[in-house]
DNA sequence: TTTAATGGTTTAAAAATAAGAACCAAAAGG
DNA sequence: CCTTTTGGTTCTTATTTTTAAACCATTAAA
């Protein structure tokens, strides 16, 4: 079935978001960054605080979720603003493997 | 804003199945249920054989999908067969969290 | 041009996850 | 009742992930 090695590689490609988002300390970096409705965008030490981990751990987890294209950032000078990407491709992306899924499943019954 | 707070549970309730999806081997094993259309079931030696894995650690991948609701399975004497659960509600709920999440994103633009 | 602030990186430790060998239990078949 | 098949569960080891202390680089401010 030709579908089904399409379905694979959707999913490969969405593992790192997937791992991204699956995580409870990076849940709360991403509520943090919703809850940012003046979008300015959230500094480290903001985030320390929310989720009562070091610099340098929140700095790991931001890493990754750059590497997912979840998040981004702008510097000011030695100030660095993070917030969530304005066109997060996976999520549409993510959308559709659900729906692939289901088809399956559904057709099977 | 309480929506936030909905939000955080949603994400919460989701980090199992995220986590469960995320993974390679257990993505290759969703794969291999999914292209079973004859629809037994698949035993965990069928497994093995697919991803090179021993039966220690597909028996572990099966307890995770397991209890993020993706798999089921039912004995015949002592064989067990596995099978992708007919109705995931966790699908339909990480539809609606992804809707949420885009519309907060796309609210603040 | 010092001094302070900001924050990424490296390093090392701790914790969690994944893996297979060995073991155990249940059911089928002789 | 023994033997085989099937497959879950320890148990131990290896790997990966997470964390914070220490360090370093950059920019702003004095």
């Amino acid at each position: 079935m030709k579908n089904l090695e399409q379905l694979k590689n959707e999913f490969a490609n969405l593992s790192e978001f997937l791992i991204a988002i699956g995580d409870e300390t990076r849940q709360a970096i991403i509520i943090a960054l919703l809850e940012d409705n003046a979008c300015n965008g959230l500094r480290v030490n903001d985030l320390t605080e929310v989720t009562d981990l070091s610099r340098p751990a929140i700095s790991h987890h931001l890493k990754i979720l750059k590497q997912a294209h979840l998040v981004d950032f702008r510097r000011e000078g030695t100030k660095n603003y993070y917030y969530l990407s304005h066109n997060i491709s996976e999520i549409e992306q993510l959308r559709q493997l659900l729906t692939h899924v289901s088809d399956i499943i559904d057709k099977e019954q």
